[in-house]
DNA sequence: AAGTGGTCTAGACCACTCC
DNA sequence: GAGTGGTCTAGACCACTTG
């Protein structure tokens, strides 16, 4: 059972207007309404509006011009990939047009090896819950994903038939704990040859690795992960916007 | 001449509370001053001083808990690059603790290729200004980087002799224009000979390649880049923060 | 001059934690 | 219950472009 936070009227506001770009109601170039008269019409504050239309302009959708308006991005459609906001693989995979799915390779205890306990802040060879998932895009594997999690952070023990869809999902459930946030160290390696053989490219061909460590907001280590992710099959876009 | 915009007061409260940090008054792991506080001290509203938090926040310095307080970062010292802002290579490279320095390799025009043509929407052969450069930490050669810009961008003849600082203010100087966005796409490759050449790597270790187009406003590909990228000198972190 | 986005304010109410 | 951050409002003034 998942509890859902009831969406802000800022966040109702975004998807009003993501709506209405996707289906056409305002199309590329075109100049949106101002935003006193979006505001107006949807009978909300102009500065819960600008909140709301922020989070577009960051995804690259819109674009503000001062003392001239707010314009669909003609290129909206080749905006795919928001790596600040992409925390589950499975979205990703289907803003890039793909139909995902997931094999789960491994779920299972083990205790810590060297790296593992130097990134998660442990003792090596304290006992870890391991998780291996490969991420396919319409049946072709393009991420392999290793998470590892402190097994003394799970208070709920974890059930290994059930597949996990996110890892913040899974530690809400398991551990109670919230994600605050996150780094990646994001690096260029030629895959170990099990990486290379789970996602069917050769040991020569380079992969994007993302090493991510997830945080509480306590700053404890909650999860480490190490993903392979071939960017042949599915790139990685990462859109900036010019903040004003 | 670089005309300089005045900081607003939100950027100001950002710069006060980043350099208290810095400077330790407040320490990894405290409480912030609450908001209300920071904002009667300062003589600001609680929502101006709250968007300067917010800057903060998603540079992983601190963290918000409801109810509870705004913490310091414990780990704010391990954050070194957001890949989000507009990055100069200068900045990434000195925020990594690293003296930089730039070599120009190139800078001047030829005819496009096919390449660079597609993604700068001209067509081939159209003469572009061609600049390459060499960007090192501590003398060590980290980033190749190839910027090319269509040549009828360019009202003000570019200086083939004169040292470019950054993309963005190039653009502002020579073209008049203003970069709205830009997209990047992020490879694994191998670096071609040349490249690895100058980066003094071996050709079979792979790079990271990011692939940028910067638009203006209107939507107009200004600037097509390719950046190789030697990441074990310099390590690439992303913090992504759990917006709620 | 009119209209647009950019910034800021003072204040309200709510959800949450427990300093 | 007191204090914190989270959200929202109505309105003001400014900077900018010319829809």
């Amino acid at each position: 059972m998942v509890i859902e936070r009831p969406l802000t009227i800022a966040e109702q506001a975004s998807q009003i207007l993501r709506k209405r770009i996707r289906e056409g109601v305002y199309t590329p170039g075109d100049r949106l309404p101002s935003e006193s008269e979006l505001a107006e019409e949807m009978g909300i504050s102009r500065t819960t509006l600008r909140a709301a239309m922020s989070a577009l302009v960051a995804e690259g959708l819109v674009i503000r011009k001062q003392g001239a308006g707010t314009y669909v991005n003609k290129r909206s459609l080749e905006v795919t990939t928001h790596l600040q906001k992409f925390w589950s693989f499975i979205q990703l995979i289907e803003n890039g047009g793909h139909k995902p799915s997931v094999r789960q390779l491994f779920a299972g205890e083990r205790p810590t090896n060297k790296e593992e306990a130097l990134k998660l802040e442990i003792e090596v060879g304290q006992p870890v819950f391991v998780l291996v998932r490969l991420f396919l895009a319409d049946a072709i594997p393009v991420i392999h994903s290793t998470n590892v999690v402190p097994l003394r952070l799970l208070t709920h023990s974890a059930d290994a038939q059930k597949p996990i869809e996110s890892i913040q999902v899974f530690l809400r459930q398991h551990a109670g704990q919230e994600i605050a946030y996150s780094t990646s160290d994001i690096r260029a390696v030629l895959p170990p040859p099990e990486i290379a053989r789970a996602l069917r490219v050769h040991e020569q061909q380079p992969l994007l690795c993302f090493e991510d460590i997830f945080f509480t907001a306590s700053g404890v280590p909650a999860v480490y992960g190490i993903n392979y992710y071939n960017e042949k099959f599915l790139g990685m876009r990462l859109v900036r916007t010019h903040v004003t």
